[in-house]
DNA sequence: TATTGTTATACTCTATAACTATA
DNA sequence: TATAGTTATAGAGTATAACAATA
């Protein structure tokens, strides 16, 4: 049987990570005029196109207000523009512009460079584990949330 | 060998554990009234007691002002109190209440039983797995974060 | 009437700089 | 001269509510 200490341990280990994670995101984002808040908003339209900010907002469960304010802040930057719908004139159609596009191409491409230092040269048994450990809480996370709201 | 789309896979299911894991403690703190911010502040004083302001900052590695801040929000909503110290006359000591020194040693239970509901019944291979694939990926992020700084 | 997005307002978190009181 | 903490100021992120334009 596993100990409540070992468990307790585990869970700090995973905020720990958490934590490191986010910091090092937050600093690198920052050097390329980003932020983390700022950078859903650029995934969602990379991802799935133009979109209105109805669409953000419900992608994102954020407020439409927040939205104004997060598309603000990417089109003073020069991530995205904000064009006319073609068809419902109430609406806005947030859209990449090139360098928009690029920055978004280039996180891609630097959570690949991540994933590879992180897991280079692990052995293939520890990387299964690490998988299978973190399917296995990732589930009963969904659980415990679902069970809640 | 691991290949590159199963080590993203992976950084994928971290990434999506912090995500969850950061939503469900925000909801779970309001209900107390509580922020994810103030928190540090009072398991900082919890473990190691009366702490000044300085102090506070310099753990935190945040700035004078934003502990002002935090501190005056703690106080508000009647977490800790600001007391004099006894030799320094330029600082403060940031105490906590009762009602502050309860919620913290919740906060602690609190994480004993979401390690449980995490970790309970799992197979003893599996946990173990999961806790050095941690361990691993940690020092690699360390090594990382450190060859930036 | 309902929906899209903005303006008005407010609160939290964060920072730098100037300042006060003390060391 | 240096340090502890506050005030002044600013910007990002978040929310609700009222409102304008359009559906």
């Amino acid at each position: 049987m596993v100990s409540t200490e070992d468990q307790v341990d585990v869970l700090n280990r995973i905020l720990a990570l958490t934590s490191i994670l986010s910091d090092d995101t937050s600093r690198s984002l920052a050097d390329v005029g980003l932020t983390t808040s700022r950078v859903p908003v650029l995934w969602r339209i990379h991802l799935g196109g133009p979109s209105t900010q109805r669409q953000l907002a419900d992608a994102m469960h954020v407020s439409a207000r927040n939205v104004t304010g997060l598309v603000d802040g990417l089109v003073q930057t020069g991530f995205v523009t904000r064009e006319p719908h073609p068809t419902d004139r109430r609406a806005t159609q947030v859209t990449l512009t090139r360098r928009g596009a690029k920055v978004a191409r280039d996180l891609e491409q630097q959570q690949h460079e991540l994933a590879a230092q992180l897991f280079a040269d692990m052995p293939t048994a520890t990387f299964n584990g690490l998988r299978d450990g973190l399917d296995q809480v990732l589930a009963r996370l969904r659980v415990l949330i679902v069970g809640d709201s």
